[in-house]
Formats: C-alpha cells, sequence, structure tokens
DNA sequence: AAACACATGTCCGAAAACGGCCAGCAAGCG
DNA sequence: CGCTTGCTGGCCGTTTTCGGACATGTGTTT
C-alpha cells in the first residue's frame, strides 16, 4: 500500500551506540531511522545515499547529542506520510509521550479515541518508520514489561535506560 | 472474597493500655476491632469516622470497662458476615470459650466438626476480625505455648493475664 | 472479499504456596 | 530409663500466582 508516486527518500548511514543505523529523509524531512536489520525495515536499495542531505544532517547530529546524554527532545522536520491515516494518529500520540515517562498500549489507544483498539494501536507502533525520534520505545505492557520492541527488548531497555538517567 | 456491595463500615478509634485501636460498625453491628498496625488489618481509609455512632460508642465504653477489670463478658450486637461460611463458623465458635478459660487449635477444629483442618481453623482464628471481643486470644498451642497472635504475643499475654486475674 | 497475524488486556479456572497446628519419632541429656 | 528438643509429614481453607482462552481493530496477504 506504499504510494508509488511518492519520489524514493535519500539514505544515509548513522553509528550508534546501539549499533548501525539507516537515516531516511523527504522532501517534507524526516521519514526514517531503523536500525539496521530490524523487524519491518524497508528495502533502501533504490534509494540515492546521500550524508550531506540537511535534514540527514541535523538528525546526525542530534541523535548523537541524544546518545551523549546531552539531548532529551529532537527538533526535526517530520514526514509521517507514509503510513496510514490511523497509523499517522498512533505515531503522532507517540510524540505526546514526555522523555523520560512511559506509557502503555491500553493508554495509547484510549488517547487516539478509540479505545478497543489495542492491538491495533500495538501493531502501528510496531511499524513506527521512525525510532527514537518517535519515541514508540516509551510504551510498555499493562504490567510495565518491555513486551516488545521492532530493534530488539535490549535495545529498548537501553533506551529507557539512558533516558532515565536524569 | 470481601464482598464490594456492602457498604462501607462507620469507624471511630480508642486508646487501649495496650495501644491505639481501630473499631468499625456496620448497620448490623460491631463488625471490627484492631490493634493499629496489627496484622490483617483492613485498610480504613475511606470509612466515614463517626466517633458519636451509638454500637461504636457502646464498644468503647465496655472495652473501657474491660481493660479497667470491670468486665469480662461483651454485650454488643456482631457482624461477621464479612467473613467466609467456615470463617463465621470458626469466629463463632471463639464466642463459646469463657473468659477466664482456654481453647486449643485442635479442640477448636473438633468444635467445629472438622477436626482435622487445625491449621485451617488456625488462619481462620488469625483473621479474626473483631479482637478482644471475639476472644482469639485464648486459644493457644496443644502444649500450651502462645503460638501466635495478629497483634503480637506481648499483647496476647496481657490479654489473659487481664482475664485471669479474677 | 475474506482470512490471518499481531509489541494487548481481561477474565476465569487450576494449581501451588502459605499459615497463629499437631502427633510421632529419633537423639541428646542427666 | 524418663524428659526434653527438634525435625518430619500430613492436614485443609484461603490467597496468590500462573497459564490459557477469548475479544478486539487494523493492516497485510491470498
Amino acid at each position: 500500500m506504499t504510494n508509488p508516486l511518492k519520489p524514493p527518500p535519500i539514505r544515509s548511514h548513522f553509528d550508534s551506540p546501539l549499533g548501525a543505523m539507516t537515516l531516511a529523509a523527504s522532501s517534507h524531512g524526516l521519514c526514517g531511522v531503523w536500525f539496521d536489520g530490524q523487524k519491518h525495515q524497508p528495502d533502501p536499495s533504490g534509494w540515492a545515499h546521500n550524508p550531506h542531505h540537511p535534514v540527514l544532517l541535523q538528525a546526525q547530529a542530534q541523535l548523537a547529542e541524544y546518545f551523549a546524554g546531552q539531548r532529551r527532545v529532537f527538533d526535526l522536520p517530520l514526514d509521517l506520510s507514509r503510513g496510514t491515516p490511523f497509523q499517522q494518529a498512533v505515531w503522532r500520540a507517540l510524540l505526546d509521550i514526555a522523555p523520560g515517562a512511559t506509557s502503555t498500549y491500553g493508554a495509547m489507544a484510549r488517547f487516539v479515541e478509540r479505545p478497543l483498539a489495542v492491538r491495533a494501536v500495538a501493531a502501528a507502533i510496531g511499524r513506527n518508520p521512525i525510532s527514537i525520534v518517535v519515541p514508540c520505545h516509551r510504551v510498555l505492557g499493562a504490567g510495565g514489561a518491555l513486551t516488545g520492541y521492532a530493534g530488539g527488548l535490549d535495545r529498548k531497555a537501553a533506551l529507557l535506560q539512558l533516558e532515565s538517567t536524569a
């Protein structure tokens, strides 16, 4: 269901403490941040590689600061238009979870006013294309369990740990 | 197994020589007498506080007389309905132990016609909600040892001492 | 159009753990 | 010997814990 009319993004590479990552930007802003090899990662072959793309440069810099503990809030143009309306609503809701805070799949479902669509919300969160910047890692199970992360539970734990240490 | 449909009791406070206590009454009668901080004490927050409740006034007066050595038998309406049928049977059996007398966990088990359910009886006695008035302190181990008391063994000893000095 | 897969949450039943015990037996002691 | 001391295993209602079965909405696949 990806729109074939949209032009392919520009991609670049970033070496994080948690592993190599691929970044992607469209003409509207940052549209992708994936850990290499993670689940649901699209195939970037065919995308032009350009480490000097202005948005990607910003993203790399801010991610570096984030991992160094120097930054908690990102300031970047985002392009979430590659998702369905429902997914976009969920992803945008994720942006409201403050750094250091956590939420719950059920709470997110209520937040997007679809209180029964818990599993649908979970599925949407699982497909979040912009890891870290859109903080899908801040959502836990009802009992506080980590329950899942496309990049691996250990990375999820590491991110939360990084954010918890004020 | 507490029935949430029952309305919450009314509570009041009583300063005994053995420490502060909380009393509780339902529309059926006295339903609780606990040493503050004892084991198995329910959370009284959310219960209305009313020292002038008629049943509670009676209870306070009779307890004061009891501790002064002026009273050995209580005359109060009791509400034991908050327990399971088995627990209620055990608690009612306790009322048959005369002041100054003592019994045994095994004897109590035989008395409720469940001669092998000794430990179950002990557990039920341990959750007696109406200390002193329902004289769970008069039950000793087979060898005459104090063995246990939700309010602390020293209080159990003190109560027995008080009742023994005719 | 229909079936299926999920980074969930809730409920219900079964199973295990937990006591304010007690009787029986084995060892240690004078 | 007799007496204590300490352990062992069985007893049973209640409480807690655990695991499986649903219901559920969206997106993806056939």
